[in-house]
DNA sequence: GTTCCGCATGAATCGATAG
DNA sequence: ACTATCGATTCATGCGGAA
């Protein structure tokens, strides 16, 4: 089953939502080799949502991710990348050992394990005190194709410590929260050609804020995350593929910075939910980009 | 080769740091089944510290470190735990897998993986690349043998004068600025939450800085790290092994903390240095135990 | 005694050059 | 061809000396 939603922006650029209901091994069969320049995913753990997705045990972890990885190695382009967020849970007090033996034979299958990112993730809720230890890190392994793939550092870079304040001395604080701001919002590419020295480039830790508000989803997956890899690992136009695509929350960031998105899950609520996300209520009339993108760009929209 | 340096202090308990010289797999010999309590210990990565331990290939990693975590595994007490630092390096822009191997086979000999802190550097070594960020984390291992170790969070947990203050009271302008910058929505968005809290909240991340500044020695092992994970396991008077000792940090902390310390190096000027550190030039009078540890117990010593 | 500033120093990594 | 060494790149921290 497959949904297209395809979207026009005001610059003629068209950037296109596609959807998939099934199982992701089968409905990746549809997608043509080497056709996708990133994958960002969160698979349900071992054990872990068994509402939703059944509960694929620890031990039959690996053999059940294989056939999956397999395919997003074919499908994903020569220099694309593979982001897969995974942490394994803790079974009778000792730690699951399928996230590292997937590891191994992923790199078996030929991808390379290029990296591995800590999500340092930040406490919400400052005031409240737990009487055990709080899971703050979770895995995002990098995987790829080959040595020389795609990465745009620029997109992602980061302002500069202080030590470094003499040189900004001539910049207000507030020149400076809004050169931060206008960076995070995805647009205005290489500001730090005019800024000046005032940004580093980030480390392989991500120190991210949990997603506190929205409780709706079961994955409780910050906007953050995605978007930080859209922009380092992919240019506008190129597509972003989510395998188990959840509640979306990939392939909306990947539209909203006019990225191609595919997304696939195999529960009918899920997709459902995402499909009517992409579907507005109204047409809008186009608006000029504005400075410092404060909004979400309107479009319209059709599908086919 | 040993030596025993005594200390006596003020409340009439009785610490010693016992100094080993020479290969660790031989030298755990000399100590007893189910002695230690704490294992806290940061091996030379492979390919690393070639003009000290020899360097190990990574290649041949897990098989030179299995024996060693063999006899770490029989002198561990019962409820001990081992805390291993580690992190792989990137050989031909593929992160080594030799760490993850290692955690295989240590299983195989009968650990238990119970749980993998992570160090997150605040000041990592800098650099830039086409195809990679800056690595800003550790790896710091838990191994036990049995489910039922122990653990003393209200030591860690318990206010003042730790962690938690010292972090805090330094904050920088950086933490403010970067984390309020990456972080698009919601509270908790920045680390100056916390300040003015008189607990602190225990996560697995522990968020510190290398101590380049000491210029004598190349370990860089902040004391916060040995010494959070010397409060959670230990109790006054437990026994703290490091079997890579290096400049002996994880000893001095562990004394200072009133637990007895064993060291092992095959470096004699580690060795000597050490065995100099722990010799005071004076005789201090004891003084009271200050609420909090704020500062350093004055000792007398003996050497036998 | 503070605050400020200059400076050396890291468990790094890549690509080019040398043996 | 394959391994070993070297230069270039980069940034936060804490120390010591100065204002």
């Amino acid at each position: 089953m497959k949904k297209v939603i395809k979207y026009i922006t005001e610059d003629k650029t068209e950037v296109t939502a596609d959807l998939y209901l099934g199982d992701c091994k089968d409905e990746l069969l549809h997608l043509p080799d080497n056709s996708v320049d990133l994958i960002v995913t969160s698979p349900p753990y071992a054990d872990q949502r068994k509402n939703t997705y059944g509960g694929i045990h620890a031990d039959n972890y690996v053999e059940w991710f294989l056939p999956i990885t397999q395919q997003l190695l074919r499908v994903l382009k020569p220099n694309g990348t593979f982001i897969l967020n995974i942490k394994e849970k803790v079974v009778e007090g000792e730690r699951s050992t399928y996230v590292i033996e997937l590891i191994l034979e992923m790199k078996k299958q030929g991808w390379l394990w290029t990296e591995e990112f800590i999500w340092h993730k930040k406490n919400c809720y400052p005031g409240k005190w737990s009487n055990r230890f709080r899971d703050a890190w979770e895995r995002l392994l990098q995987f790829n194709k080959s040595r020389t793939f795609n990465m745009y550092q620029e997109a992602v870079m980061v302002p500069v410590g202080t030590w470094a304040k003499t040189r900004l001395k001539n910049l207000s604080d507030t020149d400076k929260v809004r050169d931060t701001s206008k960076v995070g919002s995805g647009f205005g590419k290489n500001i730090s050609n005019w800024v000046g020295r005032n940004k580093a480039y980030p480390t392989n830790v991500l120190h991210l804020a949990t997603e506190c508000g929205n409780k709706k989803h079961s994955a409780a997956f910050p906007e953050e995350l995605p978007e930080w890899f859209i922009k380092l690992f992919t240019k506008e136009n190129d597509t972003v593929l989510d395998p188990f695509m959840g509640s979306g929350t990939t392939l909306l960031i990947a539209n909203r910075l006019r990225r191609n998105a595919i997304g696939i899950d195999v529960v009918p609520d899920y997709y459902e939910m995402v499909k009517k996300q992409f579907t507005p209520l109204e047409l809008y009339i186009c608006e000029p980009k504005v400075k410092y993108e404060k909004h979400k760009p309107k479009r319209r929209y059709a599908v086919r």
